[in-house]
DNA sequence: CCTTAGTGGTTGAAAGTTAAATCAATTGAT
DNA sequence: ATCAATTGATTTAACTTTCAACCACTAAGG
């Protein structure tokens, strides 16, 4: 993810001139909600990156990928679920095929399709990673805010999901069967 | 920006293996967060792209010189100041001159130095362009959240910011003294 | 069957980003 | 002065993402 924002600085005089600017108030919100958000967005990243050498956009495949029945899933319902191209997934695929983490597998009933699933080593790697993911939503996020706080903000962001259309766009989901069942 | 990230199922019984793992209402929260924030993020960057052609990080860059007395920054502030790599603000910049919305000057005190400056034509875009912003962050973000909820999501962020330390990445700032002011 | 349209997936090139190397100018210590 | 270390910025190459073109297969209609 790459991702780049930008946050707003408010004079009263703009106000006068542009009765749809922020206000002082909105503007402090909408700022530390932008800095952090982003911060903390990049924080998560640098370190799935630097503890298991692997993107955001990886580590969403894996989860998918570890969740799905047979730990195998068609490759554009994957894409679909990781919000992303068909173009970019196949790329993403082929790298992570090579580093032995996936591998294709042809769809009988469909000539068309393809199926990808999760090596022995792709689910060794999820475990570890999800991990070092859960770490940093509790440490950075759910356990900075106060419980009651949390709720309202699940609810107000509810409601921007809304506004915005049903664009699922995830990130940084856990699986849902815990990989890390399977160690102890 | 890309920014790809992802969400977290969460059941009963990995919760009993893993106290660390998110309860029923965290995990709603930070969902309804992450994809929120998500699918918003990329609904800002998808209107300037399609309005003025330009990315987030173009944006930010403009924003910054257009604030900057003479409208002109040190290529290493410009950096600084737009969370970015030098390296990669080279780049920008380079791209930003070939379509004549900077140009570059060399900085006569230090003989390293590099000055970067916003063109007629880029204040005319970062003119247009921060109203599409200013327009999505109302719409899709400000105006969606109750007062006191938005005044109650300021308060957590900037825990959370605090909390990573002083990365203050930014996105989608506006400009300080609204170009529009000049147009009317 | 045969044609046509649509779906699933890959490919290659272009654009953007990152990381490391490079280079020139400045600073600071001797 | 001189040399080493640092700073400011660019360059190069590797890597990732995007975009458009493409191919194989399926589905639907005559």
């Amino acid at each position: 993810m790459r991702v780049s924002l930008n946050v707003n600085y408010m004079y009263p005089r703009d106000m006068t001139e542009n009765p749809r600017w922020l206000n002082d108030t909105e503007e402090h919100s909408w700022r530390a909600y932008i800095e952090g958000t982003l911060s903390f967005l990049e924080k998560l990243d640098r370190e799935l990156r630097a503890e298991h050498g692997i993107s955001n956009n990886e580590y969403e495949v894996l989860v998918r990928l570890s969740e799905a029945p047979e730990r195998t899933l068609r490759m554009a319902e994957l894409a679909a679920s990781t919000s992303q191209s068909r173009s970019r997934l196949s790329h993403t695929i082929s790298r992570m095929e090579k580093n032995g983490i996936v591998i294709r597998k042809s769809c009988g009933e469909d000539g068309r399709g393809v199926f990808a699933t999760l090596t022995e080593a792709g689910w060794a790697l999820i475990v570890r990673a999800s991990k070092t993911h859960l770490r940093g939503v509790r440490q950075y996020f759910v356990d900075v805010i106060q419980p009651e706080d949390l709720k309202t903000i699940g609810e107000a962001f509810s409601k921007i999901r809304q506004g915005l259309g049903g664009d699922a766009h995830s990130f940084n989901r856990c699986p849902a069967t815990i990989p890390g069942r399977e160690e102890n």
